[in-house]
DNA sequence: AGTGGAAACTTACCACTGGAAACATGCAAG
DNA sequence: CTTGCATGTTTCCAGTGGTAAGTTTCCACT
């Protein structure tokens, strides 16, 4: 059952990516009045999300860019749950592309580790409607099949890399706690970043950047994992 | 300036922990009608956040809770920033108060550490409605001077726990980073926690708990924050 | 004591929201 | 060509946040 699904899965995952191509308007699955509208919602709420905050969300505004009635959205994703869900899927999948880009040939266990940690803020930072989406809105479905593969796919090349540094730094790391941990960290950076004075988001500043915290965080974790003996 | 600002911040954080006291509805402060409605509005907020997330926060479900008519509560609060912006810094206020008691006394920075760890992610779990309030909700005001001041509160104690990591671990750590990265670890945790299927709430099963995921942060950071050399 | 004013709250209204239901449209397969 | 169905639209409903105007209660001052 799990290769059936899997496959789904990659498939939905080509999809999306050529659904995310906004200019691409063509003669692909033009099967009725509106070219692709589940795509064009998904980016519509994503920059509203962008612009307002996921507080200011709203199905209206979101079939309002989109050109078409407020109903419509109903049609593919049932309610601004489905909708939102599907927004947090592309995130995650989104995530994961980038998260294996960065990390595929890399050897050395500390190297990739601060690879995946930098992809990570990047992301979120290159795709805030996204993140805000999936970290910020309680109204997206956690169940969802499509959700929770591209979620765990990106969790999988945390996964793979923890357990690099298991086998090259120490062989007793608990890998779950520590990719958890990693994953904790990413995510608080994210949030809490622009809470903080002291946290830049350009390099041009003295302040520190977040990639400075992600290296920092790397190179304290990698220390912290060696054996105590 | 600075003490006048401290001082009266002094004060609000002295009333609001009475405030909070919901069974409390005695002679104090019976100014008008309703004993003391801010308070009664703030608590029905955490409340409903509580049970529906911040996204079924409602203004005039809070102002029925609290038994008055949907339009008081922009008489103390404004609008619904105003008041979620106060139940945020109610949160902060309490957290402040939960890691100030649980870390005064302790002078070994390991154990200081982890004790702050713990009581953060309690005070979040023990408080979820504050705490959504605080970072899953984008209505808040976050240059309110209450709120800043009370998170600036509770980021004093955690930046000192650090400079203690640093007096007697390593006397070249950058504070301010791995404050920041501490923060971020334990909210990232909190964030994360429900979505995680390894990792319970409670004691009494086999897997994971905040607990221990807390513990070995601690570990993991105490010995990669040792000099390298 | 009483009166003016301010504070606390209510009522009435507005534009907006999400969702459901009924209706219309266009494609595709028989 | 026509039947079926996915795709939208229109219309309606209850509920929401915010504002303005009115009402009640308290307090301060004379």
């Amino acid at each position: 059952m799990f290769p059936v699904v899997s496959f789904h899965w990659q498939v939905a995952t080509v999809k999306i990516d050529l659904d995310t191509v906004k200019s691409y308007d063509g003669e692909m699955q033009k099967t009725y009045h509106h070219g692709d509208l589940p795509a064009a919602l998904r980016t519509a709420t994503a920059e509203l999300v962008t612009e307002k905050g996921p507080s200011g969300f709203s199905l209206r505004e979101v079939a309002r860019r989109a050109g078409v009635s407020h109903a419509a959205p109903a049609h593919h994703f049932g309610d601004a749950e489905g909708l939102l869900t599907s927004v947090a899927t592309e995130g995650f999948s989104t995530l994961a592309d980038a998260l294996d880009a960065a990390s595929t040939g890399i050897t050395d266990a500390r190297e990739r580790l601060n690879a995946c940690g930098t992809t990570y803020v990047r992301t979120a930072l290159a795709y805030p409607g996204h993140f805000g989406v999936i970290f910020q809105s309680d109204l997206i479905n956690e169940d969802d099949d499509a959700c929770l593969l591209a979620s765990m796919r990106a969790y999988a090349v945390l996964q793979s890399t923890i357990e690099m540094v298991r086998d090259q730094v120490n062989p007793d790391l608990d890998v779950d706690a520590m990719a958890t941990l990693c994953w904790a960290t990413m995510q608080g950076l994210v949030v809490l970043a622009p809470k903080l004075s002291h946290v830049a988001e350009s390099t041009d500043t003295a302040l520190l950047t977040l990639d400075d915290l992600v290296a920092q965080f790397t190179d304290m974790f990698i220390a912290g994992c060696r054996p105590s003996s």
